[in-house]
Parts: C-alpha cells; sequence; structure tokens
DNA sequence: CGGTATCCCCGTCGATACTG
DNA sequence: CAGTATCGACGGGGATACCG
C-alpha cells in the first residue's frame, strides 16, 4: 500500500499496518525467536504467511534472520526493531485503557503462555506446584496447567505432574479480562465467574501468582 | 479483521492497522475538523471512504462526529483519541530514524500544506511574503506558493500576490527530505538539487522560515 | 518437523454515479 | 459542493500441497 505521502507517519503505518506486523514485532520483544515460537503466540497466522512477514521484516531491517538454510529459522530485532518497544508498549496500555476488548475466541493457550510470561521469577512459591485450569468453552484443549517452578512458569496441556496448588474454572474471556483488569479478581470469585478451589489463602495465593497484563493502568489507590 | 488474540496490542492493531486510519488520526490531532480537510491532506483517499473509517472511528469511541445532517460534517477527537497523541508522535521519529522513506509520488500540495501547518507565528517575517515554488515533476500544478502572513503560513496554488521573498526551484522530493532532515539544505543548495534565488540572507531566511518537520531528529551540535 | 510455494476465495478499495 | 451508495477489479491471506 502507498499513501503519496512524504509523512514519517505514512511510512510507519505502512509496514506496522499490515495486519498482524505489529504482533510479530511484539512477540520478538518478548524474546520469541524462531519461527515456531512466533507462531506458538499468533494463533491463525499461517507459517507461510508469518516466513513472508519475516523477510519484509528483515528486508526494513527491523529484524536480522540467521543465515537461510539454518533450522529453525533464528529471528532477531536490530536496534531499529527494538525502538518500536516503547511504542508497542504504549499502544497496548492506551488500548487498554480506551478501546473495548474484542473478546470473539480468545486462544486460551495464547493467553496462558502470555500470563506465564509475565510472572517474575520472584514472586514464585519455593516449591514447584501447578494450577490447573478447566475451561468451559474453548478450541482445543479443555484442561491446562500452569507449571510453578524455580526456572518460572510454563503453560501446557499436559500434565506436568506437580502439585496442584489450585483449580480455577472459568472461560477463557473471563480469565483475560481479570487478568487485563477489566474485572477484579474478587468480583469474579464473587459472581463465580472464576471459580477456585482452595481457602482464601489458596485463592489470593494464586491470583498473586498469576500478576497482571503488563499494559494494565498502574491501579488506583487500592480501596 | 481478528487476531483471536486477548492482547490489548492486537486490539489497538486491529483499529489502527486499517489502511490510513493511522493518518486520518493525525491530520486529526493537527487540527483538521471537516471532510474535506481531511481529505487535503489524504490524496487518493476518497470520500466515501474516509466516510466510512470516520464511522468506525465514531463507533470506537476515538472522535465525535456532530449531528447527521450538519453540512460539512466536524470530527473532534475525544479524549481516548487524543490518546494517540504521543504513539503518532513517537510511530513519526521512529520512522524518520530508522526507515528508509519511500518516495513515490510525494504529493506537492500535501507537502507545502504540511510545511505551512508546521511554521510558528513567531519565525513569520513581520510584513506579508511569498514564497514561490517551481516543482519540475509533480501531479497537479508546478508553480505553487507559500503565504506567509501575520496570521500565519497557508500553501496555495493560485498567486496570493504578495512579494515574492525568494524563488525556490526543486523536486517535491528533494524539498521533503531537506525538510524531513535527510539531507541537509546547504547540501542541497550546494549540489543544486534545491535552488533558491537571491543572495545567502535571502536563502538563510527562507530556510528558516520553512522549519523542520515535526519528526526530525534533534540536530546533533551544529557542525 | 521446519519452511516454502501455490491456489482460490473473500474483502477492501478506487472510481463513478447519485442525493440533498 | 458535501456526503453516500454501488460496483468491478485487485490484492492479501487462509488453507493445502509440497520440499529438505
Amino acid at each position: 500500500m502507498r499513501y503519496g505521502q512524504h509523512c514519517p507517519v505514512a511510512d510507519a503505518a505502512d509496514v506496522l499496518g499490515e495486519p498482524r506486523t505489529l504482533l510479530i514485532v511484539r512477540e520478538l520483544l518478548l524474546g520469541a525467536t524462531t519461527l515456531p515460537e512466533l507462531a506458538a503466540g499468533l494463533p491463525g497466522l499461517w507459517r507461510s504467511l508469518l516466513g513472508k512477514r519475516l523477510r519484509h521484516l528483515s528486508d526494513l531491517g527491523l529484524i536480522t534472520i540467521s543465515a537461510p538454510g539454518g533450522i529453525p529459522v533464528q529471528c532477531r530485532l536490530t536496534d531499529a526493531g527494538r525502538g518500536l518497544e516503547q511504542i508497542v508498549d504504549l499502544l497496548g496500555r492506551w488500548s487498554q485503557r480506551w478501546l473495548v476488548p474484542h473478546r470473539g475466541g480468545v486462544d486460551a493457550g495464547v493467553l496462558l503462555r502470555d500470563i506465564g510470561r509475565g510472572i517474575e521469577r520472584r514472586v514464585l512459591p519455593p516449591a514447584p506446584v501447578s494450577l490447573h485450569f478447566s475451561f468451559g468453552e474453548t478450541r482445543g484443549p479443555r484442561w491446562w496447567w500452569l507449571a510453578l517452578t524455580t526456572h518460572g512458569a510454563h503453560a501446557t496441556a499436559e500434565d506436568p505432574r506437580l502439585p496442584v496448588a489450585t483449580r480455577i474454572t472459568c472461560t477463557p474471556v473471563a480469565l483475560a479480562d481479570a487478568w487485563l483488569g477489566h474485572t477484579r479478581w474478587l468480583d469474579a470469585v464473587k459472581d463465580r465467574t472464576i471459580r477456585f478451589t482452595g481457602d482464601r489463602e489458596a485463592v489470593r495465593a494464586a491470583i498473586g501468582w498469576l500478576g497482571t497484563s503488563r499494559y494494565r493502568e498502574p491501579a488506583a489507590a487500592h480501596g
């Protein structure tokens, strides 16, 4: 697409306006490097198209791609690409603040992966445990685990065989809304859109581990 | 388009990824309110499509549109829309810094309009003058004027009948490059890609009036 | 299994005609 | 003249088949 413009914003829109290019950049910023890793965070984006996008980003100088033939392909952001970090961040915050979130077919796996990625080591429990999720309505597996070990958090659809700290039953949308701050955990618990097993302390701990989206508004004075 | 994602960045990309939506927002941020004003800054964007985009932005709560039936339609950014100001600004700077500018068919009228919009009152000359431009290769008029009066700067393809301070001959691309900081004015003068009439002082004054793009890098220590 | 090339369909936009 | 509806052509992308 071309806009017949001199304006830098037009050039930027030209690049980042390609559907999902911004999401690819986001994944790269969060540390994904290989094509399969990227694909894991981009449901519905087919490999063929993903490859095309990556080549485009490479042509533009936003990423480097490891020597052709190397498998799997390694992609890394250049300085130019990393320059988008602040912009993506602001966009996420702006969106969280102002846009009505679109809630069609939230992918449970991608959501949990994202939640896990945001969990900081220092808040993890001393002994490995898992959180078990039952999603009522979702494509793919209904059961998921978030394995919390000293290595970090890892989302999986296969039983990690760790002690289950809490079982959580909800829809992916309800979980996303709470994590993003569109609803409060405690309200969700109260009206049972998210159900936890265990006592107050277990629930409190689980909520603490899950944490909040990086794009979430700084909470107003907790009231 | 829908990305099956919970991520706010995906929602933002969904909205702003629509071709030229970001440019519409930019025009609104810079003060355009009516549909004709917007169209003036968006060459090739047809009114029918522009109207559709504006309705979409209105639905999303980024702008308000004056009561239907009012002519011309008045569009104003809401708080949500104004929240994009910093993002658009950063995007422009990032693009100016890292992207190879696309230079196909730069629209001379849009460029001069943009230049004029960036001229601050306080740098204008005390007595009204005009700068006259001859563009070798461009669609539309080859002659343009930038009228500098105490009211501000105004680009026009019709002789404003003011004293001409300087005549400038160049291509739209050369002018854009100098204004955006991709080339230096003095280099462009030297290699005659931009030709000015008049002595050094006149040239110096004209360059000062034209100023620089708001997305331009802060100049490194003037050397 | 990782990555690429190909096909066909759908959606979107450029252009024009039309209404107040 | 401002704004809207309509239509045809084009391009991008989902899905599949195909290489290493």
